[in-house]
DNA sequence: TGACAAATGCAACTAAGTTGCGTATATTAA
DNA sequence: TTAATATACGCAACTTAGTTGCATTTGTCA
C-alpha cells in the first residue's frame, strides 16, 4: 500500500494527518520489510525528526487497529512491525540478522482443516519464519 | 524424554545433579507444552522450591545448549521453553492463551528447496505456530 | 575429608514496552 | 479567520523480561 493512500485511508476514518504520522507511516511503506519499534525510533532520529518512543508505539498500535499494519515474532525479543500486504512470511539471516519477504503458495488450507477436525482447534492465522543463512553469509 | 534420562546425560557430560536442576527438569518434562520463564518461576515458588530468577535463566541457557531444551517464541513478548522432541508445532489460543502440540507431515522440504533455487537463502530450520480458539473457547 | 569446579544468590543493570496526565495542534463549524 | 475540541504528542515514572559481575555455597571425585 503507498503512503498516500494510507493517509487517505486514515484521515476517511477521522484521524489526522499529522507530520510525525506521515514520516513513520512512509519509513513503513518504504521499506518493504519489517522493522522493530526501537530500529524505527533510529531511523526517525536519523532523519531528524524529533518524536517520543511513546508516541511510536501508539502510532504503531493504531496502525494495527486499522489494519494498516501487522505485528511479527521474529525470535529476538522484540516485535517487527510492517504494512499489510499479501499474505506471506519472512526469511531471517541467522548471522547478518536481515530479513526478506518470501510468499508460499499456500498449504496450509487443508492442514487447518485437519487441525479442526483432529484437535477442535478453530486456527485463525498463522505465522511461519524460516531461519538460516542469506547468500551473503553461506 | 524422561526426567531420568535427562539427569544421566547431563551427568556424563560432567555436569551435577542438584535438587533445583531436578526440579526445573521434572517440571519441563511432565509439563509436556511450551512454559516461560517467569511462569516456570512461579510454578517453582508455588511448589516452595526456592531459586533465583538468574538461575532459572541459566538452566535454561544451559539445557538449551546441552540439547535437552527447545526456545520457542509464541507471539508474546517472553521466549517459552520446551523439552527437544519430536519436531512439531504449536497451536496457541488467543483467548484462554491456551498452548498445545500439533504434529504436522513435513511439508517443508520441497518450500526449502524452493527458497534455496530462487532466493539463495539457505533454511536451517523454521518456526511455525497457528493462532485461533481451543476448544472451550469458541 | 578436602579441593575445586560447578551451581546458586544477590544486587544492580539494560532494553522493550506501558501508563497517566498535562500540553500542543489539526480539523471542523461558526 | 477564529474558537472549540478531540486527537496527537511529550514527559516522567513505571513494569516486565532478561543479563552481568561477583561473592558464596555445594556436589563430586580423588
Amino acid at each position: 500500500m503507498q503512503t498516500e493512500n494510507i493517509l487517505d485511508k486514515l484521515k476517511q476514518r477521522g484521524l489526522r494527518l499529522t507530520k510525525k504520522r506521515e514520516a513513520i507511516i512512509a519509513i513503513l511503506s518504504k521499506l518493504g520489510k519489517p522493522i522493530s519499534a526501537p530500529e524505527l525510533l533510529e531511523l526517525l532520529k536519523a532523519k531528524k525528526i524529533k518524536l517520543n518512543k511513546t508516541t511510536v508505539y501508539r502510532e504503531l498500535y493504531l496502525l494495527r487497529e486499522e489494519g494498516i499494519a501487522n505485528e511479527v515474532q521474529l525470535g529476538q525479543n522484540k516485535k517487527y512491525y510492517e504494512i499489510s500486504d499479501e499474505h506471506h512470511h519472512h526469511l531471517i539471516c541467522l548471522n547478518c540478522e536481515s530479513i526478506s519477504d518470501v510468499i508460499m503458495d499456500d498449504k496450509f488450507k487443508e492442514a487447518e482443516k485437519k487441525i479442526k477436525k483432529d484437535k477442535k482447534f478453530l486456527v485463525l492465522n498463522h505465522s511461519l519464519e524460516f531461519f538460516g543463512l542469506c547468500q551473503k553469509c553461506q
